[in-house]
DNA sequence: TAAGTAATGCAAATAATTTGCATATGCGAT
DNA sequence: ATCGCATATGCAAATTATTTGCATTACTTA
């Protein structure tokens, strides 16, 4: 299920070209950064371009093209903004958000999937994307008797 | 099932007593703004709130207030970062965005919310609170034969 | 391999967000 | 109601995030 790799890349560069644009080095920095972490804060990520001799203006400049070819998606979880590759790049998959710990997991699962396949339908729309965002208690602090929200 | 405003703002009041917080003007302000407008970005927001007299630091401030007392939660449509009434203010809901004309249409569904809970049990998790972004083309938009991310 | 065009770096501008500190205000006790 | 205390606010400055213009560099196509 999963996309290989070597295959994410020239999935990567595929769509960069069919969209007219060129295949650069700072965009396959990029785009590999965020292959290897994600999701990130945007701060974060230029941060680690920088280190890469990848100015912030690039970073932010490719960050928006690659949002408009649907490469990558924001998130939000905790309040914090966060890129990731999109599902055409990585599993489908989506995130559950512990406010007590800060622990960010991912999930999935087929039921979901198709009640929301369903909802889009029943809403007259076609869907080209999705992403769920729970937030509560991991089971981890749960069994630890943790209060949610205290600190 | 909606809540009253009247009520609404009581519940506001409450939940900041409760927390051993103040209920200042300027917070009832902010919810006030929230509870008539919103999803909105949080600039937008800030500069409403000047129009108001309230400096933008004291927005800011209670912005991050309200996220921990679960007043107000963020949302992403289409990369940008919102902020809205928190379910227990607001009538339970969801998100539809538009690509290809920007517009953000709310809904909900009793067996979408069934798949939703079951899974955050699957995962062991105890959940708090829940939002699903969708995007893709409106039912408008598909009819009109528009193509999504043409401009 | 060369030419043309689009992407990058850089520096400066702008926008967003946070912080410290003095003052004002909400709240509980009188 | 009023007083006193602790907290919230305003303000100004600092910090951080993001965008833009322009000269230069580097993909791409022929």
């Amino acid at each position: 299920m999963s996309i290989q790799p070597a295959n994410k890349e020239k999935l990567f560069e595929a769509r960069l070209r069919s969209a007219g644009e060129r295949v650069s080095s700072a965009r396959v920095a990029i785009f590999r950064s965020l292959a290897r972490t994600s999701p990130l804060p945007i701060p974060q990520l230029v941060h680690a371009m920088q280190q890469n001799a990848i100015n912030p203006a690039t970073t932010y400049r490719n960050l928006r093209l690659f949002r408009e070819l649907n490469i990558v998606r924001d998130i939000v979880a905790g309040g914090r903004r966060l890129v990731e590759l999109s599902d055409d790049f990585d599993t489908h998959h989506h995130h559950f958000w512990c406010q007590n710990c800060g622990k960010l997991i991912d999930f999935d699962d087929a039921e979901l999937e198709t009640s929301i396949a369903k909802v889009a339908r029943s809403l007259g729309t076609r869907m080209s994307s999705h992403h769920l965002e729970i937030s509560g208690e991991c089971s981890e602090c749960t069994s630890t008797g943790e209060l949610v929200g205290c600190e």
